[in-house]
Parts: C-alpha cells; structure tokens; sequence
DNA sequence: CAGTGGTCTAGACCACAAC
DNA sequence: TTGTGGTCTAGACCACTGG
C-alpha cells in the first residue's frame, strides 16, 4: 500500500522530469512524456508490481491529453516496462524469468531457482474427448479419453501463465485426483515412471484471446506469446501435450542446444 | 498494383460484412468492425502483402471513426494477421516461417525449404574496437578488434530480420571482403573450417529501437522479437555474438531437443 | 459510490510516400 | 501535389474495481 506521501513525492517527480523535457529538448508530446515517465520509472521510486498513478493524474502532470497518455502507456508495456492489469490501471514490471522450454525441468524449479516466488493454480480438470488429431497424437484407442488441465501459474503472486494440459487418461489412471498445483512433469516421471527425454515445441508471438485474457487479469488483444509443446517419453510416445499463453513481458526464453 | 475493380469489390464486400454484423450481433463497434475486416481478409480477397484500403477508407465502410479504425488495426497486427509499414499503410500478412534457432542451418536454407525466397543484404561491416565484454567474450586479445557485420534478411522481399553480427577479426582474416550476402555459418564452417557445434541464445519480445524500426520500415515501439545467440565451436571458443530483431509476424520459432 | 480504465467520436495538423 | 499514416486534442459515456 502506497502512501499518500510518495503518491505526492512521485507526482512531483513526473513534474519535475516533464518540465525538464520540455525545457531541454524539441521532441514531440508523445516523446516528451515518455522520457519523462520512462526517467522516473528507472529511478526506483516506484516498486514492483506497484500501480502507477492513474491516466487522468498523468494526463494533467505530463501535460498532455489522456490519449496521449496511453499511447505513451502503451509504448512502455510494449518495450516491457510496465504491464496492465485489465480496468485496474499500470504496474511496473519486474525483471523477467528466464525460462528454458527444453529442460523438463519445470516452472516451480525455475522460477525458485531465480529467487522469486512461483505459485500454481489449477482452474479446472476433467475427462474429454479428444478430437481425432489430439487422440492420434496422445497414442489414445479408438473412444479413449484424455485428462484436460488448465492452470494458472504465478511469480511473486502474479499471474503469467496459462497453460492446458493433455495426456491419455488410460496411461496416468487416477492423475486428476492429485494434487496438480505442483511439478506435473515430476509427477509423471515419479509417480507413473514416464519421464520426459524429449520436447518439441514451437513459439510465437499473438493476441491472447479474451478467455485467456481474462484469466491472466489483461485486456483482450493484448499481446502475449503462445506455445505449442509435446512432451516424448524413451520410447518415442507423446507423453504430454500442452498449449501454452505466456505474459510476455514476464519471460526470457532460453535455449542451449548443441547442433 | 491492384485494379480499380478489385479495389471497389474490397469496398463492397467490406460494406457488407459491416452491415452483417450490425444486423446480427449486439457487439460494441470496434468489436463489429474488426469482425467484418476479419471475416473479408480470411476471404482471400486481399492477396499476401497487399495493402488494405487506407485508414479513411475503412473509416467509411466500417462505420466508425478513425480512432477506432486504428484500434481495430492494432489488434490485428498484434494477432499477426496484418503487418504496417511505416507511413506506407497496412498490409496482409503472409504465412509464419518456421526458424529453429538451435540448428547452424541458417536463414537462407530455412526459407527455402519452406518454399518462399530468402534475401539477405549487408547493411554496413566494418572493424570495430570492442568493447571489454565482447572482447572478452569472444577470446579477442588486449588491443584486438572484431568485425561487426549489420544484415537485413527477406522473405519475398519483404524485410523481416535486423542482425548484428560480432565474431573476433584475428580469426577470420579477408571476412569483410566475402560476399556476406548469403550463409554466414557456412562461409565460417566451409572457407574457415571452424563449424559451430553449439548454439546459446536468449529470446523475448519488446519494442523495437528506432533505428531497427525504420531498417525494417515498421513504425517505432512497434513490438518486436529480440534474439541473443552465441556461437560455439567444438573446443567450446566462441565463434560468433549475434543481437537479431524479428518481426513478430514472420516467424514461428522451432525447438527441437533431448532432455 | 467515486474513480478508474476502456471505448468512441469529431475534429485538426504535420511529415512523408507515392505518383 | 495529393493523400496517407502518425500524432494530438477535448471532449463524452460506459462498465467495472475497489473502498
């Protein structure tokens, strides 16, 4: 919770490096202000994760219409410095995590691994029927089923990632009755005996679409990054199969292959 | 160059998806708007890089003002269903183009195989002091220098990739004065025998720079995709230090490993 | 219930691209 | 030179968040 004090101390500073901009350089309002917020969030007043004054407060310290304002918003969130929580205003970003899609090694490990604090949630679990492409994929006989699992992951409580999950219910019998807001992967490997040996996956860039959105706190057509992943076992058989939306201003992806 | 005709039958069809979806649905006018440009553009009415009638144009069509002609573009681009060049308009995006990072097998080859044409143009190269870092990095000797290579690579003429591309001078003497237009990789391993066995590299989107937006004529703070990728050899000696800039809609990222 | 972000309008001017 | 996209303003209303 933010004092009344530095709500004060940050405006005055947004004052100050807005009038200093406008003194110091020929650059257009849009350049102007974001020189002027982008200074003022790089000098630390604002902490993590901490919300930024409202638009219409910006509005009038930078001196420029609301527009304007979220233009320049928008310019930072895209640069990744500050990320929107839907109808409730702008955060500053925290640094990123690296993430490493190839080791089996999960999101708990690593996300702990790098000294912040991971968290998952499962949204829901069920039996479906698999479409015939996902049943082929997934090794599932002829009107076999297949266990959905959709969870929401966090670091330092916010959330980053959604992610859905498909395996062959025939193969992990009695899986959604565990507790799955833990390491899925270590669960298989352990409990199961099937490990992962081999992942594939494919990544790009994309709006996330409004269920996915909502689920993340963001606004619909924000970007994101969406990830397709196959898990094999030793054997060569689809272990697991997960789709993947990524706050992208929450990750670096890592990779380290030898050719 | 597109006909008057086709122009006119764009129009048309633009004005009737609009009205389609004013009659049968309740959906804000943004929501409706992007609605019927979607549904025209995954007609196929508009060829793969064709540009879209201009922001006025569909202003008129659509039914809505200018702003929300340009939010309703936004959210497109940020779907990777259109592209922007900058002050040029807005155009249809072609197919994503499958890159694996990981494997040596370069741009050219990638493209290729894929069935669309690779370019690649040398910006600028040059001999450079490196910095204490770089020089480190790449077993640059005290007082040594490195090569700095800047590239800009097509796919159908289309610029999608800004490259920076560092390697240390002493070892590959008369770089500068080969054809750079082509395999880096391949003019490394082939005339210099020194193959990379090994591929670091990190990856996350955020905005573009200035002076890599206006290289890839996009827009700047237009999102982006920035890759660093270290090279290594068999005797684990850094070969080659590349900092890339991808156009978000271009590419769709491959990863392929063992555990 | 007050204030917020999300949306939308109707203008305007500029620098630049393309013809 | 014409028209384009890029920028900017000054409003307005709505749905929702949070106290």
């Amino acid at each position: 919770m933010r004092t009344k004090d530095l709500d004060q101390d940050l405006m005055a500073r947004l004052a100050q490096a807005a009038e200093h901009f406008a003194d110091t350089t020929q650059d257009p309002p849009q350049v102007r202000a974001r020189a002027a917020l982008s200074a003022v969030l790089s000098s630390g007043v604002v902490a993590q994760q901490e919300r930024l004054p409202s638009e219409r407060d910006l509005q009038g310290v930078l001196g420029v219409s609301r527009g304007t304002v979220r233009e320049v918003l928008a310019h930072l969130e895209a640069e990744g410095v500050i990320y929107r929580l839907d109808r409730r205003g702008w955060f500053l970003s925290p640094p990123r995590i690296d993430y490493d899609l190839a080791k089996p090694k999960g999101f708990m490990t690593f996300v702990a691994d790098q000294g912040r604090v991971p968290r998952t949630e499962t949204l829901d679990k069920m039996l479906i029927q698999p479409s015939p492409e996902i049943a082929d994929m997934l090794g599932i006989a002829a009107g076999g089923m297949a266990y959905s699992i959709r969870r929401r992951r966090y670091i330092d409580e916010r959330p980053v990632l959604i992610e859905q999950i498909l395996v062959n219910a025939a193969r992990f019998p009695g899986l959604l009755e565990r507790d799955l807001d833990t390491s899925l992967s270590t669960i298989l490997a352990k409990d199961y005996q099937v490990p992962t040996t081999r992942t594939k996956a494919e990544m790009y860039p994309t709006a996330l679409d409004e269920s996915v959105a909502q689920m993340l706190y963001m606004t619909p057509g924000s970007p994101g990054l969406f990830v397709r992943r196959v898990c094999y076992d030793a054997k060569g058989q689809v272990v697991e199969y997960d789709l993947e939306h990524w706050h992208p201003s929450a990750f670096r992806l890592i990779l380290d292959s030898d050719a």
